[in-house]
DNA sequence: TATGAATGAGCATTCATTCAT
DNA sequence: TATGAATGAATGCTCATTCAT
């Protein structure tokens, strides 16, 4: 009996470890060329499967790219509510919030871009996976939603991050969804230069650029 | 001669007409469906042209879309070139300059979005014009010195208010570069928003936001 | 104007031709492999096209293979009422339509074995045809309103020209549709032998056994 | 000894049972399906065995179409015999046979159509048991001898029959194997109708039909 | 010049079959 | 023995680009 259970749970293992191994051979290639760009062919060969192996982890390209995308936000959204509940000040969970981001943004950068940028390819690809939308088939619940959910969990808990922040009085009485949105910009739009612009940070120096200048602005007098 | 000088003329104000049509169309689709995506069948009904003649008039689809990015980096540093010239202060200059970068993002948001993000789609679009280079995948792509130069520009006259902007006392003595670096990316990452985040803000609004935060930041107090 | 005229009639002459001439060349195909097993290379090379150039003339291998069933129902038809209406007796008439029935299953055997035999393909085929309809999967598909009337139109024709005998006192007051479809299953039955069952009949000497065996068993009055 | 001996009787008895149990999932799939478009992965699931399981009994898909159809075959060709057996007149046994056959017909409408139309399927099937034949792909393919045969037999029972009755004076002088054939067209043709032709027989129907018209059409003596 | 036609090179996906345990 | 995993070889279909008129 136990040996039976070893036996399935190493299976198991080897199923997810697999799994795994082929998205993060995935990750590189659509970081390499997008998603339209990107060909089984590439992932299949990085991922060192065969193509048709491809198949019995992931029913298609538009799934594996879905699953990348969905294990970040996952991952986003974990390190942002431990984050949130440490006991330091508004400012420093800011800066550690834009440090944490950004280190994300740069390793992953270029499968950001994808998500946040190749629109219909997006959209193509999430109309895809849920067709069968009218079915609960799958273990992903309605797609669209989940990510949007996501999405808004981790804008709130940024956005309560500078609440507290108001409220301690460390930062001024802004509108908090007007700063968050703008903190949420300042960090994509810093990450997300042309393919031209290479004036190079390290993560440090962005986290303190970008905590700088959120916080201070670059008026002298300020009235409030 | 006169005569044929006319026709000559004609003609080719009818070839530049036309390839402004061809162009207008084409960045209709790719802001439609992203690079890889839009197909030259698309552009060519859109354009009401046959697919051959688009080839009379671009070599590659790549081509195309480089001339659509070439134009609008034109377009943006005119414009800037005139803002910085015209005699307010700083701070109007800046807000002027917000102003005109966002409705010129919100107008070509889909473009903007591709050439920032479809890396290897540049990539190869690039490399066409320029066979001779064999590049490394890890990298940018070694852009034509024209669109480096043209972007170097535009940057440096956004550095260039905001010296203005010190020199006069208006802002605080900050580094020059980073504030225009960190300016850049606010109105950008405000405007690539991924596909789900669908806030909508006017242009004025827009505008004032960004002004203010990048003026004021969030901070209550402040030391200098 | 005129010559506008002769080129435009010219090209769409074209265009039929060409079109005849991958229906030919992909009834060759399908006769010989059935329709699954039929490929679109396959299709091209008789064709002398490329691949892709059959992707303009039709829509998919679907598209053609429905073509080509739909032409042959088109002519069948007209021949058979052709012979409805010729002015001999209803026996001669009967001799006629069996007489051609089995020429055209001789000239298009293969095919038509698919069209009456592979089932699932068919259903396959014509669902890709009418998208609009949803299939319960245990029954025949709901075929285009198109083909049934054609395959009535034609049982009917036949049922017509028994029903003539019978009038006339040359065939026995057998139930009509009966005999109908009777006579429907011999020369389909004739022509559609295994693969193994190769007794070879001359056309005429099918009429001749088809006939009389179907006859001697409707008509009224016999010698011997 | 003994005890092995069960042990491997039970053994086989047990291998025995699962090829016929994979025999009649697939039956069931390749009549769903046809043959091209049935997969192994179908009958697998159909049979509740993995799909290598299947190759450990069968060599090949093709293999397993071929046992179908030679078991139908084995069968048809005893219940043949037994029928030519009994005593009753030819009239009769005639009436048993196209019950039988169209019973049968009736059971294996889809394996019988298969095997009788997807000639290439089948071709294919049947070089893969047969390697050294290089066929032209014109012309039947050599059949082995044991289906040629076992056919032959069929239909030399068949035409036996109709001798009787000849010799008993029940039926016209006619040809024999002429008859033979078109009592053989006439009861395949009735079964195989396309896939839009859906008059409903019962098997009685059927029978009485077929009876009633092939025999009056070879009888000597017939009261109306 | 303008364009309908033609195509080579791909691409996502499938499936019969083999392999390793 | 039974099977989950792996894969080579296809296959239908697409699309940027070229050709011929």
């Amino acid at each position: 009996m136990k040996k039976k259970d070893f036996r399935a749970e190493r299976k198991q293992h080897r199923i997810e470890e697999n799994k795994i191994f082929i998205l993060k051979a995935a990750e590189k290639i659509f970081a390499q060329k997008g998603f339209s760009l990107a060909t089984m062919d590439d992932i299949a060969e990085e991922a060192q499967f065969s193509k048709a192996t491809l198949y019995r982890y992931y029913k298609s390209k538009s799934e594996i790219f879905f699953e990348i995308i969905y294990k970040s936000f996952e991952e986003v959204l974990q390190k942002t509510k431990k984050i949130k509940k440490e006991e330091i000040s508004a400012e420093k969970k800011l800066r550690e919030l834009i440090y944490y981001v950004s280190s994300y943004y740069h390793k992953k950068k270029n499968i950001s871009r994808i998500f946040i940028m190749e629109k219909s390819a997006v959209r193509k690809i999430l109309n895809l996976n849920s067709k069968e939308q009218f079915l609960p088939l799958s273990k992903h619940p309605p797609i669209p939603a989940i990510f949007k959910a996501k999405m808004e969990e981790i804008f709130n808990i940024m956005c309560e991050i500078i609440k507290e922040g108001i409220k301690s009085g460390e930062f001024r009485n802004v509108d908090i969804r007007n700063a968050g949105f703008i903190l949420g910009a300042m960090i994509r739009g810093f990450h997300f230069r042309g393919p031209m612009q290479d004036a190079e940070f390290s993560l440090e120096e962005s986290t303190e650029l970008l905590h700088s200048f959120f916080l201070y602005g670059i008026k002298k007098d300020r009235k409030a």
